[in-house]
DNA sequence: AAATGTTATGTTACACAATATCATATTGTC
DNA sequence: GACAATATGATATTGTGTAACATAACATTT
């Protein structure tokens, strides 16, 4: 079995277990993007879509299906340029954490990574300390990455 | 002398340093900025002009103006939601650091502010391990105010 | 199987964000 | 004043995202 079958295998069993389930659609769209190591933006999607399968995916079923797949955790959004990637954690066991993101501002190159709890905690202090509270500890850092760094 | 007229005769003159000019509209639209404590987006600045002063701005000279004002670091932009505040170093003479955000996602609120250099070196150095490199130390926090988090 | 409610998708229109392009006006320098 | 450089006007176009309503597919009960 393909490593994408794999994960889409996992996908679509944890989309049973909370009782919604991981269409047609959904999963070709979730392809699109695990075959990709670049975030994509909707459109793109859309257009990725349209040439890989015979039928026809609207721009908005494909916002519907992205918001969709975030819900279940298999995506997430990158809020900095309004495009999304594939969950790295969708076939692993281990409780799902928060995103982070570096992501290159040249080739679009994503990694998911974790910054450490403590530096977390640090920056948690520094921001209370501003009289703000953290909503999201999703954080994307604008980058660059090896191969575009040169 | 208002606070108001103190930071834009600051801000003309560091545009004339760098020989470029803060006209009439540039300092117009910098001047709603600064009555602003919250980000506002290139077309609320629009309407915040065209309400204010009896001329008419166009959305294109707007965001013409914004980016003018962003390059003499007299306004910053917020990535996260494509929205522009004023810069609060704009009459200090202490050297201009990169800026760090906390936006309030419910109010809009905004404050500027800087992380330690010390947490900064460790996200720098945990972005590396990804084999990644910082481009810009701008980070924009997902936050709520004070007021906001009740 | 028929009826019903729920979820998923189709379709169209629209609002907002941003940029391209070319024309005109204003300013500074000689 | 003539000229180059900069700033603004005006219009069109592209991209991104959502609203609203219609239809289709599926699940459950009877």
């Amino acid at each position: 079995m393909s490593e994408l079958q794999n994960i889409l295998n996992h996908a679509e069993h944890r989309c049973r277990v909370h009782g919604s389930r991981l269409t047609e659609k959904r999963k070709k769209v979730l392809s699109g993007l695990l075959q990709s190591d670049r975030a994509l933006s909707a459109y793109e999607l859309v257009d990725y879509c349209n040439e890989n399968y015979d039928e026809n995916f609207a721009a908005m079923s494909v916002y519907r299906i992205l918001e969709f797949l975030e819900q279940e955790q298999l995506v997430h959004k990158l809020k900095l340029s309004n495009r999304f990637v594939a969950c790295v954690h969708i076939a692993c066991e281990h409780p799902h954490q928060i995103p982070q993101f570096v992501v290159c501002t040249d080739c679009r190159k994503v990694k998911e990574f974790s910054i450490s709890r403590s530096t977390m905690n640090s920056i948690k202090r520094q921001v209370e300390e501003s009289s703000f509270h953290l909503v999201s500890e999703q954080i994307e850092f604008n980058c660059l990455c090896d191969s575009c760094a040169v």
